[in-house]
DNA sequence: CGCCTCTTTGATCATCGTCAACAATGGTGG
DNA sequence: CCACCATTGTTGACGATGATCAAAGAGGCG
């Protein structure tokens, strides 16, 4: 685990539960989050976190633990308020497919029907709060500025999600790595975490299964990056980006 | 062309513009909209209609035709009536992705910064909405029910968005086209039209374009599924599925 | 009817996947 | 504290899927 999970998830003091997976309403946790204005909480005032306080509770994760499954009844809305979570959706045959990473601010489990269209796996040690979705409904249905908070979220991850098919339908295995570094650093610099070096916390085979490449491309991709001094590796997981300017030019496929 | 789309637009009748690209705020061209229900005008009250009706302009498109570019300030939102429009995504040296198909009811535009996220063409005669980005904001703070029902669109548009992924990133040409071919038919039913034999308007290009495919690859594909009796090419660009389940099989790797 | 575009088919090639072995890392227990 | 072991990452050899290059066939619109 790296060093900022244990210090994201100790700023978060009382309202973290201390056991696994346990829940804990704590007089006003919403008060003391650190990321509020990351998540889709940002739009409420002071005076109002007490409606939000009162349906939600916190859970602590820890590195692989799984959070719900594709299929399940989508019973809960949760928001990441440490760490670090991976989403990913199967094929029968035991394909993956991840479809994102999640850090501090993002939301998951928003599903249009009544089941989660993927599922969700916590890669470090990590916070997140868990949202009953009928009660978040009603929430949203008296605060229409957090509606419209989350429509922003969902626009934006929408336009992500376009990035990242225009990423596996058209890139080669070095412009893909190439983007999902950059990625991962500019993320890293809007959560107010330094972009360089990076924190590279997921598996080479979970990258693998974001950028639709194998474990060993992967690897031997990173290879050929450090090999041409654009790229770093460091230890604990870190990756230092030797030439932003280069690797902005390869993402890009220029 | 095909007939359907010629009968899409006769159907919207006098709120039709007949010139190319121009605009027409008729008295009501909401209250005769054949397809409201599918939009996310749907939740509004008939005698709600005018305040939309006020704001909107409708766009006749003949194939090929650009409704906007990638990187122009997103200054409109559009809503599709009729036809189908693709939209897609370039990288510097022309390599392609198209990011999506759109028919009745779909929207694009809804971007998260103020540029367009992609660039949007009619692929046959298309008839869409035009909204201005500031007042539809204005509107729908007006009408949260219609904030919600756009919620509840992106969210659906997420969702899809997700399959996509794991399709590019984790399934064969074969795999691709017959998933293709059944989200087509699928799509088609929920509009109220034929699932079977399906419409399928675009190019080869098109399609290789949307499933990480050239299109010659595209090509032999249908031709290999058409050889196993899967699916039969019709006249007008209609494909007939033969056999459903085997079909879904191929789709999900079974 | 003829031209132009789109589609189909063929031959060859390259990127990335597969299979395999080895190295490094980190967590655990003696 | 160190040694061991399991897991993860790296490197190599080879192969297959789909891309590329090329050309012929089919359809649609004038």
């Amino acid at each position: 685990m790296s060093p900022f999970d244990v210090n994201r998830i100790r700023e978060l003091g009382p309202a973290m539960a201390s056991e696994q997976g346990e829940a804990d309403s704590g007089p006003s946790p919403c008060g003391a989050c650190s990321v509020r204005h990351l998540t889709f909480c940002a739009p409420m005032a002071e005076d109002e976190l007490g409606h939000v306080s009162k349906i939600v509770s916190t859970i602590e994760l820890h590195p692989g633990d799984p959070l719900f499954d594709e299929g399940e009844p989508a019973d809960n809305v949760y928001s990441v308020t440490a760490g670090s979570v991976k989403v990913y959706k199967l094929l029968p045959d035991g394909r993956r497919q991840v479809i994102g990473f999640l850090f501090s601010g993002d939301f998951m489990g928003l599903a249009h029907n009544d089941l989660y269209a993927y599922s969700a796996e916590a890669i470090t040690h990590s916070a997140v709060c868990r949202f009953p979705r009928k009660k978040l409904e009603q929430l949203l249905e008296r605060f229409p500025k957090m509606e419209r908070r989350l429509l922003g979220m969902a626009s934006h991850e929408l336009a992500v999600a376009q990035e990242q098919m225009l990423l596996l339908g058209r890139k080669t295995a070095k412009e893909k790595i190439a983007s999902f570094l950059l990625m991962l650093s500019k993320r890293s610099e809007q959560r107010g975490q330094t972009p360089n070096p990076v924190a590279v916390p997921m598996s080479r085979t979970d990258i693998g299964d974001y950028l639709g490449l194998t474990t060993e491309t992967v690897s031997r991709t990173f290879t050929q990056l450090k090999t041409s001094n654009l790229i770093s590796l460091q230890p604990a997981n870190k990756v230092e980006l030797t030439s932003i300017d280069a690797l902005r030019d390869i993402a890009e496929g220029i």
